[in-house]
RNA sequence: GGUUCUGUAGCUCAGUGGUAGAGCGUGUGCUUGAUAAGCGCAGGGUCGGCGGUCCGAGUUCGCCCAGAACCA
């Protein structure tokens, strides 16, 4: 060994398969085809079958369009939770879903095929639609699946599998037993353009130019309206509205006021006599660019207790005045215009005071023929016409354009209409279903808490739930009404369940297709109509805590045919007004309970200014181009990195942080894992009791850090197994342990108990980790997990979580936070020498630390083992009253002081292990060598205790 | 406009009323036996703003500002 760089072959250096270029793009695929290959999920399923189960329900993406950065974050976090489910022990299914009927797919077969009945009839027309849904579906997964998701793949539930579909029919029969099924006739949002009600979530606002008009409605006795005021006037005395909506005019049927507030009667120079809100008159006055003199005042109250009547400004007709506290003195008059057909407000008032809900306007949107004014013409070309009628008779006050916010179709971006229909309800009072949804809140966990009062504010405010739709794409509202009385039949809920029967058996058109009489004997088919309608698709998704498991795992439902209670909900805080909001209603309609025991919500994706993400503004990024260039597991390990209670920021630059902390995450276990070559755990573990104590502590800080990720997996906090891992992988390990333990590894010799103490404990720790990160980073676990000694042949994603050994660090005796505290006193010292240029490596000095005694005797632990603590070639420990006056004062975080005095090593440097100690080349045989080092090589080898 | 939230270093996040933290990034040095790696050191914050409670407030309360989701 004549030559230095012979001794690297003594040297036990780490070699692992484990390549430090992830290449994730790359290689990730063939993970994928491994795990399809080896079904990995069943094998999973079956590994764990017996296990304590823990159920999730996915919440169905719609089947239309390729993902987006949102559905990825939101399926990644799911996965996140089931797999750690997993390590807990549980029976975790994944059985991902999704969301087939619905407008959205209608429109992408109307572009191809035309509207219904155009090319192609009803059913063909629905064939079409999920054929649709089925090619979507498809890419959609393929995407997903290359997130590394790891759920039932092929065995998923739709939304339109006949199966789910019946069982959806069979909800609805439970939910109409219960007695909360009702028929309305209420205003609700109508699209001219879909030819539809809508639902809530289908409504976007925009802002939209509209005719504001003062309207007045001409007294139909002036005189005993004048005596009311106290006062004698001539002429007619006009009581005026004020309406954003001129086309509602003709289904006036009232006008309201506050009873509590006060109403005068006004002479206007130009507009002659007007009834208004008393404070409001300036504000009229200003308007309408006139002056105003008032004569008199009178209490809302009054003008509806001495049942004041006014003429319709446009057809032969008086309306009454009726008060409701709807009426404010926010905007217009302090009189409104009331059309209970057109609006909300006005169609709870018209109920309380028996107004009909009429209006001339037809479902086509054009006013009936005979109606004056507006007969025969479309409900957007009638403004002109009503504004000339009102001008003639002298009723339009005044008349202005004002941009407000108003309702608008999310699809065709058209302004909505309110419309009185013949709806189908859910109610919410009828049966009780608010007050049972509100303790069904009470007890479901809320992550983060704040989702309780949210969804709570909203199912204490929200009216009752319109379920039917007049659409083709979708479940049919399978009811028998009656032809008179409107009402459904007596035994709609067993009807229910035959017509389910049947659609599970021969899909839709079974119902579809079918007549009256199909279904009810002849005695009763006459008197019956089958409703057209088919469910809000919000119905659709909302079942799935119960049809969900129905089509896709049945072995699970109870004695009753009912599903179990979900574990976890998991989406985006939009959804306590969308599927948190319709699942909670169709299962405490069902069933009295809420569907889910805990719901945790995530915030929206946004780019790294905070802005949404838009095509326009070029800050899309697509999960699909992440995979491809760095992949799923840095996508994953961002969407753990990031706290998803609020926004979630990306960008390209924040990827490539993220990339470059998976590197470091991936070095720590390639470190590991090169330095547990050729250890055989069976033959090579060393006891615990047996351990070096650096090892031990070692050891027990993983199972400290452990704990916590535990406990931060447990929260679903899942940033915060992030930031422990990665803090962990940084300080702990590549900062203090791994770099002190790199001597010991590579030059004792391979089979010593230095060396196999410390494998043991990186063996220990391997096993912690790999499992730490399954959850996240799941092929890089997975390939960790084949590289670590031992049997491998179950899988990593079928673990529970290691049982790291439970150490007694108390017995050792060192002061491991003293010696930390020490060490970073050290390395400041080093650094001054460092930058005079007197050392490069550390292990050109020698260090001495002067203490106190008691200190002195706590830092004395690890004997002669302390020089490998602070990687020096010396290190002593040396009373207060020597300290040189050159040493460096440090003062430790308990408020003690220690001194530190550190100087380049006069000694030759050993050619194997580095170290500049006295013994160099004290054996004449190996003259480059240590004493430690011709032990360790040629000898019986270093006995170490402590370090 | 209403409801529910968010606002701590350039970034991602910790922070139980008692002298502002970590990692990343940045700068800088060492190492070349984790090497398209690794280690050290350094700089960086009126904790969104203003007021109140308290001996003391990033932490409690009120108001305001900015942003988000949902609702109207």
């Amino acid at each position: 060994m004549n030559d230095a760089n012979d001794y690297k072959s003594t040297v036990n250096l780490p070699q692992t398969a484990f390549p430090m270029q992830a290449n994730l793009a790359k290689r990730e695929p063939s993970f994928l085809a491994k795990w399809q290959g080896e079904d990995l999920y069943a094998r999973v399923m079956s590994a764990t079958a017996g296990a304590t189960p823990y159920y999730f329900v996915d919440g169905p993406p719609y089947a239309n369009g390729d993902i987006h950065i949102g559905h990825a974050v939101n399926k990644v976090l799911k996965d996140i939770v089931v797999k750690s489910a997993r390590l807990n022990g549980h029976h975790a299914p994944f059985v991902p879903g999704w969301d087939c009927h619905g407008l959205p797919i209608e429109l992408q077969v109307e572009k191809k095929f035309g509207k219904v009945g155009e090319k192609l009839d009803a059913a063909a027309f629905r064939a079409e639609c999920r054929q649709y849904a089925l090619e979507q579906i498809d890419r959609q997964r393929v995407d997903f699946q290359r997130l590394g998701i790891l759920a039932d793949w092929h065995k998923p539930y739709l939304t339109m599998q006949p199966a789910y579909e019946a069982e959806q029919l069979r909800v609805l029969a439970r939910i109409a037993d219960n007695g909360h099924v009702v028929r309305g006739f209420k205003p609700v949002h109508w699209c001219l353009d879909c030819g539809s009600s809508l639902a809530e979530a289908e409504v976007e606002y925009q802002d939209k130019q509209s005719a504001a008009i003062d309207v007045g409605f001409e007294a139909a006795d002036p005189v005993a309206l004048a005596r009311l005021f106290n006062v004698e006037v001539e002429g007619p005395i006009r009581l005026v509205i004020w309406t954003t909506t001129p086309w509602t005019l003709p289904a006036n049927q009232a006008i309201a006021v506050n009873a509590d507030l006060d109403y005068a009667l006004v002479r206007f120079a130009n507009a002659g006599l007007l009834v208004l809100a008393a404070e409001l008159v300036d504000d009229a006055a200003r308007r309408y660019g006139d002056s105003a003199s008032v004569l008199g005042t009178v209490k809302g109250l009054e003008l509806r207790r001495h049942a004041i009547h006014a003429r319709h400004p446009l057809k032969p007709a008086t309306v009454p005045v009726i008060s409701g506290e709807h009426v404010t003195l926010e905007a217009g008059t302090g009189l409104v215009h009331t059309a209970p057909a057109h609006g909300v407000d006005d169609y709870l008032v018209g109920k309380q005071n028996h107004l009909p809900v009429s209006s001339p306007l037809t479902s086509s949107g054009k006013f009936s023929d005979e109606e004056p004014v507006v007969g025969g013409l479309h409900v957007r070309k009638v403004d002109e016409p009503i504004l000339a009628a009102l001008r003639e008779t002298g009723a339009l006050v005044r008349h202005a354009v004002i941009t407000h916010s108003y309702p608008h179709c999310w699809r065709h971006k058209t302004p909505l209409i309110f419309r009185a229909t013949p709806q189908w309800f859910v109610s919410m009072e009828a049966a009780g279903l608010r007050a049972a949804a509100l303790e069904a809140i009470d007890a479901t966990r809320w992550i983060p808490a704040w989702g309780r009062e949210r969804i709570r504010g909203m199912i204490a405010d929200r009216p009752d739930w319109c379920i039917s739709r007049q659409r083709t794409w979708g479940v049919p509202l399978a009811l028998f009404v009656h032809k008179v009385t409107q009402e459904k039949h007596p035994r709609t809920g067993d009807l229910l369940r035959v017509v389910a029967d049947k659609v599970q058996a021969e899909g839709l058109e079974a119902w579809f297709g079918s007549q009256v009489y199909d279904w009810l004997p002849h005695s009763e088919a006459d008197d019956y109509d089958k409703c057209t309608d088919t469910l809000d698709v919000w119905f659709d998704s909302g079942s799935a805590h119960q049809c969900s498991f129905v089509s896709t795992n049945p072995g699970v439902l109870d004695e009753h045919g009912l599903a179990p209670l979900a574990d976890m909900y998991l989406e985006g805080s939009d959804q306590h007004r969308g599927w948190f909001h319709s699942s909670l209603l169709t299962c405490v309609a069902m069933r009295q309970r809420s569907p889910y025991k805990a719901v945790l919500t995530h915030g929206f994706t946004v780019d790294e200014q905070g802005r949404k993400m838009s095509k326009s503004l070029g800050n899309v990024v697509a999960p699909q181009q992440v995979t491809k260039t760095l992949g799923a597991d840095v996508l994953r390990l961002w969407v753990s990195a990031s706290d998803y209670s609020g926004e979630i920021a990306i960008s390209d630059n924040l990827l490539k942080r993220m990339a470059d902390a998976y590197r470091r995450i991936r070095n720590t276990a390639r470190y590991l894992l090169g330095n547990l070559d050729g250890f055989d755990p069976a033959t090579d573990a060393v006891a615990p009791g047996e351990m070096l104590l650096i090892d031990r502590w070692a050891v027990s800080q993983a199972a400290q850090l452990q704990a916590e990720i535990r406990q931060a997996y447990a929260d679903a906090q899942f940033h915060l197994v992030y930031q422990k891992l990665h803090n962990y992988c940084v300080t702990d390990l590549g900062g203090l342990y791994l770099d002190v333990l790199k001597d010991r590894l590579y030059t004792t010799a391979a089979k010593s108990l230095a060396r196999r103490s410390a494998q043991t404990a990186l063996l220990h720790i391997a096993e912690a980790m790999v499992r730490w990160i399954t959850p996240v980073l799941s092929f890089t676990a997975d390939e960790i997990w084949q590289l670590l000694p031992g049997d491998r042949s179950a899988s990593v994603f079928a673990q529970r979580w290691y049982e790291l050994p439970k150490l007694n660090l108390a017995e050792d005796g060192v002061d491991w936070p003293l010696l930390v505290a020490t060490r970073v006193a050290v390395k400041k010292t080093l650094e001054d020498l460092r930058a005079a240029g007197t050392i490069g490596s550390g292990l050109n000095a020698e260090v001495s630390i002067y203490a106190d005694t008691d200190l002195a005797s706590a830092l004395g632990a690890p004997g002669e083992e302390l020089r490998f603590w602070f990687i020096t070639s010396g290190a002593r420990l040396a009373p207060l009253s020597a300290k040189p006056t050159d040493a460096s004062e440090h003062e430790l975080s308990s408020g003690e002081k220690i001194w530190v005095h550190a100087n380049a090593s006069q000694n030759a440097r050993c050619e194997r292990c580095w170290h500049q100690v006295a013994d160099v080349g004290a054996s004449a045989a190996y003259p480059g060598l240590c004493g430690r080092c011709v032990s360790n090589v040629h000898g019986a080898g270093e006995a170490r205790r402590v370090i």
